[in-house]
RNA sequence: GGAGAGGUGGCAGAGUGGUUGAAUGCGGCGGUCUUGAAAACCGUUGAGGAUGCAAGUCCUCCGGGGGUUCGAAUCCCUCCCUCUCCGCCA
């Protein structure tokens, strides 16, 4: 959520930053119900104050014997004038907050004006030592024909017990798959500073609309209709949303959180070539990384979080590259974001599979997360950021791809072998 | 699923129609004392909004919503949540 203030004062920033962000601009209907509102504001609290003071004169009228008939008549009146505005500022009000939140969080200034993901820009690369491009002996195999040929994937049999789109993980596939959380996770406990969380999977609609979810992307979203809950898209939710309507201590901050958690996605409206395999999924595994920080440093804490995921990826030899999303590219909610994607030889592509934002104050505004600043006393919104650190089913794509043998054998990147218990999967 | 209790400031916890935005305690901040600290004592300490250059003035807020009333933390209705006990259960 903006600040109204923000866009009452500066409406043309305002109307740039959705503009840059391919999102309608309702600010003029904004600007015109906001001062509609405060119209309301002022004409009601002129007669609440009245009341307010005639209400406390009246007992004392009472003790004095004086008649207070006409006093009661007239006050009736304007408490009947005072909810009639109430009534219409209300309806403003609700107006207002329902367009506020649907208003995207604007682009940082140091991001790239672009329409769409075709001009995101590459920061840099990482290659493993003696990694080429070229793939030297035929052709490599790809995540699906591994998979099979190695029985550690299960598309069909995930197809039948749930719906396309929910993969099933055997045998050593599936020791790969919880080494590889586990891997990730004691990586960042042990050498960034985050304490674990393991949050809930279903999620109340505060939390969807707190992280920015809801109201927009109802559509994406699965949702438990008898209990009211949502399977959550990603463990932001749940973790950031911890700290929903709480005032933290300045000196706390940062407040570091890395958690596990399956992640949960409808993609409506997105089948076709992009999502064979693991390349989408309704059900993936993620380890996510939540920031809680001060408002002049998250801008420092989004790269070190981008650091902290590839630490991750160098420690497991996948190459990979970073980009800056263009204005065009981001989410709802953030103000600026890297993705990283690694290698995948068999698609000879680039394949997401981390996102690190920062939403500056926009969840926090929504969540009502703020600290004390100790020097000015004020409270005031903290910056949230969060992060991939990373998601498994792409990073499995790359793992399985580029760590296959000419047999078309696996070999278990060595940092995962104490964690699998093998070193070979075939 | 059944029964009960309860939701009040950063926290704990009073308050049951009219200077109660709210006693008291803890915590926080400032001070006195002290070489320093602790203790003790004194003072201070909620949020959001409207307006204003500012100082200030005003309004709202005691889980959410609605109602009664000139006036509601307090009375009524309704919804939500938390806790305890019983039942069921991994």
């Amino acid at each position: 959520m903006l600040d109204l203030k923000l866009i009452r004062e500066n409406p043309e920033k305002v109307k740039q930053g959705i503009a840059n962000k391919n999102e309608k601009d309702r600010v003029d209907e904004i600007l015109e119900l906001d001062k509609h509102r405060r119209e309301l504001i002022a004409q009601s609290e002129e007669l609440k104050s009245k009341r307010n003071q005639v209400s406390a004169e009246i007992p004392k009228l009472k003790k004095a014997g004086q008649d207070v008939t006409e006093i009661l008549a007239e006050m009736k009146k304007v408490s009947d004038s005072i909810t009639e505005l109430d009534v219409k500022l209300r309806e403003v009000e609700n107006q207002l907050s329902e367009i506020l939140m649907y208003i995207p969080n604007l682009p940082h200034e140091t991001v790239p004006v672009g329409k769409s993901s075709e001009e995101n820009v590459e920061v840099r690369q990482w290659l493993p030592e003696g990694f080429s491009f070229e793939w030297e002996n035929g052709k490599p195999l790809d995540h699906i024909e591994l998979g099979k040929k190695l029985n550690i994937l299960d598309f069909e049999r995930g197809a039948k017990v749930s719906g396309s789109g929910f993969p099933v993980y055997k045998g050593k596939g599936a020791t790969l798959e919880r080494a590889l959380i586990n891997f990730m996770l004691d990586y960042h406990l042990q050498h960034h500073g985050y304490s674990e969380i393991f949050p809930p999977f279903l999620v109340n609609r505060d939390s969807m609309r707190g992280t920015g979810q809801l109201p927009k992307m109802e559509e994406d979203m699965y949702h438990i209709e008898k209990d009211g809950l949502y399977p959550i898209p990603t463990a932001e939710v749940p973790i950031t949303n911890l700290h929903r309507e709480e005032i933290l201590n300045e000196k706390d901050l940062p407040v570091k959180y890395v958690g596990y958690s399956a992640c949960f996605r409808r993609e409506a409206g997105s089948y076709g070539k992009e999502s064979k395999g693991f390349l989408r999924v309704h059900q993936f595994n993620k380890v996510e990384m939540v920031k809680f920080v001060k408002p002049e440093t998250s801008y420092n804490e989004l790269e070190l979080l981008v650091k902290d995921a590839e630490d991750i990826l160098q420690a497991l030899k996948i190459p990979y590259r970073i980009l800056m999303l263009c204005t065009g590219d981001l989410s709802f909610a953030a103000a600026k974001c890297y993705d990283i994607e690694t290698w995948s030889p068999a698609e000879n592509r680039w394949l997401e599979a981390s996102s690190c934002s920062n939403f500056e104050d926009f969840q926090a505004r929504r969540a009502n997360i703020r600290f004390r600043n100790e020097q000015t006393k004020k409270l005031e919104f903290v910056h949230t950021l969060n992060g991939s650190g990373l998601a498994t089913s792409r990073l499995m794509v790359s793992i399985l791809e580029n760590y296959q043998t000419p047999e078309g054998k696996v070999i278990v990147p060595p940092v995962l072998q104490k964690y699998t218990g093998f070193n070979i999967i075939g």
